[in-house]
This record gives structure tokens, sequence and C-alpha cells, in this order.
DNA sequence: GTCTATATGGCGATAGAC
DNA sequence: GTCTATCGCCATATAGAC
């Protein structure tokens, strides 16, 4: 069984993602973990330290995701490419975390960028450069760490809009097809050397 | 001179812009007027019709942008290439703009996705089909739409966090180098046949 | 550890004078 | 069109009993 602040994260977790810092009262998470709001207080100090330790319980797990992909016994471009759709994929399904992400590159503060990119994502980026360097040697390895990232993000992110612009299809919001037509983009450009 | 609802709908976006709805006070909005709260809902019946003017107000002069990309008499290639430059330029220059965009991709209000949509970006979006069905015409054109649009707006998104993740050198940060790899990606892909 | 009650302050919005 | 004054509400946070 959790114990209570476990709980309160996990429904911190969910209402921040959702709404963010300031549309969230404590009255109101309170309410979700069966609390009066003045209990959350025995847990943390004030609303900030609450958020700020939400955002790290839910990057927690995030450090050592792909740790398969990295140790596949197979060509980088097949690495990449599980990469890519691994991406995308726990993307979809801890849309919380994404949605903190985005927040997180809104807000832009550079405490918690600084935090975010050593603790969360920093190794993981690391092994991708390396990827990208046996692909791609003569090329800038970050930049094209970013677009894949921006790439597998941004897709997901942009779907609301994407269903009111023109040539839109269903199968755009598959993951399969986002992540097949991105790791064209990635290996062939649009050059339709066949994806 | 502006009158009234012109200098309110200014400072607005730029508040909206920085801090986001909630966090922006109807008198602090006010005070950057130098009125006071009151005078606000002589021109707006609410906040929330102030933000949606605010948004209307910082997207109206958008929907004609790039105009001289489209009407260039050059390469498909070309028209392309302008046109990633021209998207990361305006981004930078009206950074206010950028990060409504954000904030509404974040939010994803159904009828607000529809209407940026419609009144926004649906014809510059058409204009870069018909510009990629020329390049690569067994390519999804829409998939590919939002992969341009998606470079260039993450890789200005990602710099605070770049900051501090590996490899990283001061002039990823530069228009002109964004634009070069996102167009060198998406004309070669990895493939590396020059950029 | 959790409760009820409350202090304190900021918020959106309105009333009514000028 | 703009002001001052204010209403009613909800926010964070604390006090003190159990």
């Amino acid at each position: 069984m959790l114990n209570s602040k476990e709980k309160i994260l996990i429904q911190a977790k969910t209402l921040f993602a959702e709404r963010g810092f300031t549309d969230v009262a404590m009255r109101s998470l309170a309410k979700t973990v069966s609390m009066s709001a003045a209990a959350l207080y025995h847990h943390f100090p004030d609303k900030n330290t609450l958020y700020l330790e939400t955002v790290q319980y839910a990057f927690a797990d995030k450090a050592l995701l792909f740790s398969e992909v990295w140790q596949l016994y197979s060509s980088a471009e097949k690495k990449l490419e599980l990469f890519v759709s691994s991406l995308i994929q726990a993307l979809i399904s801890d849309c919380e975390f994404h949605r903190l992400i985005q927040r997180e590159l809104l807000d832009g503060n550079t405490e918690r960028m600084k935090m975010l990119a050593e603790d969360v994502f920093k190794e993981q980026f690391s092994f991708l450069l390396t990827l990208i360097k046996e692909i791609a040697p003569e090329q800038d390895a970050h930049l094209v760490a970013v677009s894949v990232s921006s790439l597998c993000m941004r897709h997901l992110e942009m779907q609301p809009l994407c269903r009111y612009l023109p040539n839109w299809k269903q199968e755009h919001e598959a993951p399969e097809v986002i992540a097949k037509h991105v790791i064209g983009l990635l290996l062939n450009g649009l050059a339709g050397k066949g994806l």
C-alpha cells in the first residue's frame, strides 16, 4: 500500500500536468486524496516545494528508459528506429510526463532546466549522440539529437491542431505511422530513396 | 496614436505570452497601461474575452506572412529553404507570438484549435503542402509539413534546456545554423550527401 | 498525521460618481 | 471612458485540538 506522501504525489502529477501550477488549488488536490488541505502541509512545506517534488517524482523513473535500446545488438540505424518508436510510445503511455515537460520548457526556469538536463535527459541524450555519430559522423550530432526528440514530441503535441489542417487523415495519429515517418525523414530526408 | 483598446491588447499580448492566462491579473495589466482595472471592463466584458481577443490580435497579421516566399520564382527546394529560415526568423522576432502558440497547443482547446487552424495557419500550410508535394510527391505531405514546423519551433523552444546537454555549442542558437541544419535534414536526411 | 477553523490577501467583477 | 470603493469569493498558509 502507498503512504500518504506517495498518494499525494501521484495525484499532484495528474493535476499539475493537466492544469499547470497556478490552476491547481491545494484544496482540490487535497480532495482527490481524501484529505484536508491543511494535511498536505504536513508533507510539504509549501505549494512550490510540492510542485518541484512532483516534477522530480514524475521524472524519477525516466532516466533509465530505453536501456534495452542501447544494449541492442544491431545496426545503429535499427537502434535509432527502435529509439524513435520507444520514445513515441513512452510519451503516449505517460502523457502526464509529456505535458510536464511541455510546461517546463515553456517556463524555462534555469535551475530546473539544469536539473532536468542533468538528472533526466543527459544520459539518454549521450547514447543518442553516439548513435548519431555512428550513422552520420559528418553531422552536428547535438543538433540532430534535438531534431529527433523535437519530431517525436511535436507530432504528438500538434494533433489537436492538425485535425483542422488540410490533408489530415486519422491514421496520422497512429504511433507507428508517426514513427515510420520520423525515421524515414531522419534516414533519407525527402530524397525519396523509398521508406 | 493608439486608442485605449489597442494599448490594452498590446500589453495583454506581452503579459499573456510571458505568464499565461491565470498568472496575469487584470490589476497588473491595468497598471501597465496606466488605467484602473475597472476601466478594462469598459473595453472587454470579462477576462476570458480579453484573452481571446488578445490571441486573435496577436495572430491577426500572421496569415499573410511568407507571401513573398510562395511567389518566389525559384525551385521548390529553394522556396522550402527560404520558408524555413523565414519561419525561424518570424518566431524569433515575435517570440510573444511563439509563446502564445505554445500555450494554445498545451491548452488544446478544440474551439481555439479550429480557429487557429482556419484563420491563421490553413493558408500557409496549404502552400507548404504543394511545395512538399513538388519536392517529394511520394511522401505524405501533411506529415512532412508538420515535421517542418516542428523542427523550426522546437529547436528554439529547447534552447534553455540544450545549454545543459552534452555537445552544446553557442552557435547552435544562431538562426542561420538552425535553419541550415533543418533544411539539410529535410532535403537529405542523415544520408550525408553533403549539406 | 489529520482535522476544523481561521488569518490574510489577491482575484474578477460591479456600482456609481465624474 | 475613467475613476474610487467595494462586494463576494477563493487562494495559500497557519493555529491548535485530537
